[in-house]
Parts: C-alpha cells; sequence; structure tokens
DNA sequence: TATACGATCTTTAGCAACTACAGATACAAG
DNA sequence: CTTGTATCTGTAGTTGCTAAAGATCGTATA
C-alpha cells in the first residue's frame, strides 16, 4: 500500500522523459507488478523515488537487449530477495543468448530463400511470377 | 454464402493434418478473409476443395518465410483480381527482404553486447554481477 | 481567489497472430 | 442405436504494449 506523501519526487511524465519510456508502458508495468506501486501525491497522482528510477531504467535496457519481461521479473526477483548468485544471472543470460544466436540462424535461413526468390524473378509484366510459383509449389 | 453439397471434400482436420496448420488457426483465417467460407455438409461441418488446400499451404510457405498475414493478404489480392505484375510481387519481396535483412542487424548488435555482458561475468557465487551491473549501470 | 490549461487519473479496448477453452452438435463405425 | 471422435460457435487468453474517453489534479497567471 503506497503512502501519500508530501515530499516530492518524480511524476510520471518524468519518469517518462528520463528513460524514454512511455507513459502508458510505465503504468502498464505497475499493472502486471514488474514497478512497484509508487507514493501518491493527496490528489492521486504517482510520486516516484530515485530507486524506482533506477529500476525503471533497468527494465529499459533489458528490454533493449531484448529480454522477455518474464525473464526480467526473474532478474529482478534475484535482485530483491538477494539470494542470486552471478552464476544464476549469467545462466539465464547465457539463454538468452542462444535463443538470439537461434533467431538470428533462422532469419538468415529465410534470407537466403527470399534472396534466391527475388534473383529468379525476372520483374517482368507478365503475369507468371517466380516467387508466386514457389509459394504455389505443389507439396 | 457457402453452398451445401453432399460431395466431399476435405474436412477440417485432414486441411490441419496435411498442412501442418491448427484447426483453430484455419478458422482463425477464415474469420479475417484469409481463406474463403468453405462449403458445408448438411449438418454444418466445413468442406474444403483442392484450391482451399493449395490456399492453405501458400499460407503456411509464406509465413514460413516471415511474411505477415497482411502481406499475404495482398498477394492473394493480386492473385485473385489477376491485376498484378511480377514487377509488384518482387518489389512485395524485396521490401520484406530488406526488414528481415534489417532484424538480422539488430539481433547481431544484441549478439555483441550479450556475449560481451557473459565474457565479463566471472560465474562466481558472489552477489556482484557485472551483468547487473551493466543493467543497472548509472545512465 | 478564479480560471485556464496541461498533466495525470482510471477503465476499457485495440494491435498481431494465434491458442485454448466450454458446451453443443455432427458424423462414422460397430 | 450407441459410442467415440471430430467439428461447431463463441469467447477469452497470450505478449508487450498503445490509444482513447472522460474525469480529476496541479500549477501558473490574471
Amino acid at each position: 500500500m503506497p503512502k501519500i506523501t508530501k515530499a516530492r519526487g518524480y511524476p510520471i511524465g518524468q519518469m517518462s522523459r528520463e528513460t524514454g519510456v512511455n507513459i502508458e508502458t510505465i503504468r502498464y508495468y505497475e499493472r502486471i507488478g514488474l514497478m512497484p506501486e509508487p507514493d501518491r501525491t493527496a490528489g492521486g497522482n504517482r510520486q516516484y523515488n530515485h530507486d524506482q528510477l533506477k529500476r525503471l531504467f533497468f527494465i529499459r535496457r533489458a528490454r533493449g537487449l531484448g529480454f522477455s519481461l518474464e525473464e526480467i521479473r526473474g532478474l529482478f526477483e534475484m535482485v530483491d530477495h538477494k539470494d542470486f548468485s552471478c552464476g544464476e544471472v549469467h545462466d539465464l543470460t547465457v539463454n538468452h543468448l542462444a535463443s538470439v544466436q537461434d533467431k538470428i540462424a533462422n532469419l538468415k535461413k529465410l534470407e537466403k530463400a527470399l534472396s534466391a526468390m527475388v534473383a529468379e524473378c525476372s520483374r517482368g509484366d507478365v503475369p507468371e511470377c517466380p516467387i508466386l510459383d514457389t509459394l504455389f509449389e505443389a507439396h
């Protein structure tokens, strides 16, 4: 339960400007429990503190590195409960790295297939198109 | 409006088995207008014909190549109205290829950043972790 | 102090591209 | 005719946001 306080912290708009995270997204993170419920002004507006700003930055960076919100939640659980070892964080990151590398490999296959299709396509004005043929080709 | 017919075609389960597209997904494609409304048996079950099977295969292949449903819709519009030229298909594919290459480039950046973090992390049991430090690091 | 105006509030719905139910029928085999 | 599997419709859930409606808050200025 958030306290109602007079000492002012950061309103949500400032949090948004400083971190680059959309206001709606900040509230969304709170709804799903990724950001804590901040204090409120007497009127009910959110007032964040510096820790919460750091936390939001953390989320932003981790998202930028492609971690899912669930992965970030896992990271926070370790940090919050202080029961993590560097090894656990390492493992989570290695797993994530592997999935990124997997995505790259798959996209490269796609790229090859698409390039091949494009290379075969004469770009003519006739309604016979090697690209469509490939897509329609008999199973 | 679909006809009610006695001549049997493929029931939805067979369509699913042959193309590898989930039954729910086939119905979803119909809902969004990507697959046509098939004929029905007297009792109301869907009965597909061979053209529709080919169409579903087309969708499957195109999805496998990462085309969005909207892109596929565009391809079908060209095919259905027969007003396409090979050039248009070529262009759509080239655009798609570019977006795939863009994704690859971004993922490679991620890969680099994650690899760097992993390389710096000693994997020790201590609660100081270079990975978390990087994520928490001051702005 | 009044008022205007921007910032913030809650709630709800939308996006892509499915997937997963629940509860009711349909159909094919024995 | 019964059993059992397949299919039906309709609705809601998923991930990670974003947008809008309509109300209220907070602050700067007259």
